[in-house]
DNA sequence: CATGAATGAGACTTCATTCAT
DNA sequence: TATGAATGAAGTCTCATTCAT
């Protein structure tokens, strides 16, 4: 086990940061961060109940402002939904993929340092939570499903195939296929993830607690020894 | 892996026909099929529309009937969903639990056994929406939460972990955490068939397209591997 | 106190008697009781329920038939309503006419024996409960408000006046108005009567609660204190 | 007695009338009013229909507005009801425990005043029939029962009872039980008022027709006989 | 006659959206 | 711009009544 899942600070899953607009040209501050605080309040509302379960006025009110400011600056909710998305996803992905360019290691420590970063950048924040709302309102926003899969998905694929792929071109890894495994890599984290914004935040009795933090490495552990040619090395007695 | 998903056949999502009894009275034999008429055809909607988004009304229509006929089966639409998570998912739970208690080979192939019975009877068919519907929608059905935990969630980690158990008893597999093995393990099946219900359902260029089959077969290899005290032992006379 | 309220058992208020049939001739017997076993289950729920809150369905379930055979006898709701105050309220009055004209003694004797009689015959049993309902009801059928006018409230005030004529006739009591005086004697009673069928049905904490066989003797008293041209002379010292 | 029922003018029933404000901008005025336009509408129509037969959209018409405004004052129909009650018949009752707190005259003139107030503020308008709505639909509506008891049953019985208490610990009255003298006291001027919102509201030939005035002051008039230690003194020298 | 499955009008309630101020 | 009162379409569920068997 690769200390991967290290520095997992498994904070209070405080999903939604609302920009506290600090009393100063009140009138006129507030006007310019309307649409970002309204957006910001949608965002928090979309991922606590779904597009159809967020009401209007729930967001206004915690915006700040009254229902009819709301539609003064989105004509629609489904507007609004939508520009929530755009928004919050624009500002997620291509960091990972400096990260790997950049990277000297072994892939194995690759993949572990990205699927940490992943998890830190993107499961513990709205990020996860706008996974789920797409998984589960897509087929009502066609329209976004290109936006989502051009800004999402295609790039996160591209960047866990391509350590997959140095890991083989390095002789690492054996040869598998690899979008499948990026699949069986991402998978995991990102279904935690989304599971601690929908039953995590359910109060059940009885439920299947699992540590996000053991369930990082362990699954890491299990990925690196199947994709690795020879399982493992033991860190100490492997200088090599 | 032998070929572990091989005739992974992607029919169109059959639900279960039911063999219309012989020859009883029209009246009589609407009787019967009524109730899997009904849930036929909430599944059929509830994965189209969500929970919340599904209109009684509908479901009734596409069943043939009318909506006063749906309230003399299910007392209220909560109950018509509870009714359909038990037919589709509860009782493929139940069929895993003794495939899994009778199994006599080694744990690897129990699990290869149950993944891709999962897949077939899951990832395949609507069923699979079910999951997507749920975590996209419990937190404003707590009611619902409680029971998808007690019928699903727990019975289906309790299987897997105890295949996993038996594995580690029998000397097969490394000794590791149970629920975090399990999780690693059903993540990418469920995740992939959850997509296949939300963007897999939406006409996107260029998205990241996996082959199920290859999907499951990679990840079952990868696991196996990684769950194996040693790497599993060439199928035939291997070199070296 | 004229030990007014002497006799009076305050059994359970067991509304409804249902007949219940002896099985002979089953099929026979039945046919010809079923409007009659209608009329009781109808009446115990109309009684319970008011006449929007009971249930069609319900009154056939009780009667121990379907809910379409209800409609053989009985076209609608409203006529099953009218039929069961018919024939309720027809087997009630004409009782006390008999009692009062051969009364012997003291007109206040006469009206003790009244207000006891009236609350063990009408009070404790279906008819009061039948008062509530038309006073709940008779706006929503005015077909009956003559019925039960002649049937019921105008023979009631003319026994009750009848009594305290006598007494004044015979020098016992103050003149005063009659159907006023009337009105203050029966009052109590009914209006003791019919709270047993509403709020003395519920489950309520912290109701009031009185003691109707106190209620029954203070109320006499009352009256007839007010009634009579001197107070009472003391039972012991007064033989005449 | 003294004509305590005097100036009992039968007018039609007149709901209480705001005065509308001075002026201020319309749709500020109106929402001012709303509720209480909303509250007579709704009284109106309990008293027509019965709780359950008044349907929420009427409610709304007759106070001019549409179905979903009448639900943003008040959240269910229930809570309407209660609302009227509130307004109707607790705010009576307060005000005639402070009647009663202040008065300084003899327990007889204070019953007497109490009674008439009732009369002229229940008995004469259509808050009378909510107790008729009480009584013919509880059962029903257990919540109601709970809210009624407390709110109207309870404190209308501490009323009379501490007036009652009053008399008895000043030497007028004699002792005797207060929950049913207080019954006694009240039961025949609820009853009258009841009346004539179910049997006065519809077209009968020959009913008993009782003078409202006359059974208040008859009422009243044996009540207090019965009550008082001594037969009251004659108002004027009376002879003997 | 009897049954009970089926119907559909209609009740309560919610909430996205509009619009007078 | 901003407000928030008002709207009314739409959704869930009930139940009197019908009718094929």
């Amino acid at each position: 086990m690769t200390g991967a899942a290290a520095a997992l600070t498994i904070t209070d899953p405080q999903v939604i940061k609302m920009s506290p607009t600090p009393e100063t040209h009140a009138r006129q501050r507030r006007k310019e961060a309307r649409p970002q605080e309204l957006l910001d309040a949608a965002l928090a509302l979309f991922v606590e109940k779904g597009f159809a379960g967020a009401r209007a006025e729930e967001v206004a009110q915690r915006a700040g402002v009254s229902k009819g400011t709301l539609y003064l600056y989105y004509p629609s909710k489904e507007e609004l939904f939508k520009a929530v998305v755009r928004q919050t996803l624009s500002s997620l992905i291509a960091e990972g993929e400096e990260v790997a360019a950049q990277f000297e290691g072994s892939s194995a420590d690759l993949l572990g340092e990205l699927l940490n970063t992943w998890w830190q950048r993107i499961g513990n924040t709205p990020a996860a939570a706008i996974h789920k709302i797409m998984l589960a309102e897509v087929r009502n926003f066609p329209e976004l499903a290109q936006f989502y899969t051009d800004e999402v998905v295609v790039p996160a694929d591209r960047l866990f195939c391509s350590c997959v792929q140095r890991g083989i071109d390095r002789g690492e890894f054996r040869p598998l296929p690899l979008h499948e495994v990026a699949h069986a890599l991402m998978a995991p984290v990102i279904f935690m993830a989304i599971h601690r914004h929908s039953f995590g935040a359910c109060p059940v009795d009885g439920g299947v607690d699992v540590d996000p933090a053991l369930v990082l490495s362990t699954h890491l552990d299990l990925m690196l020894r199947g994709l690795q040619v020879r399982a493992p090395a033991p860190r100490r007695k492997a200088p090599r």
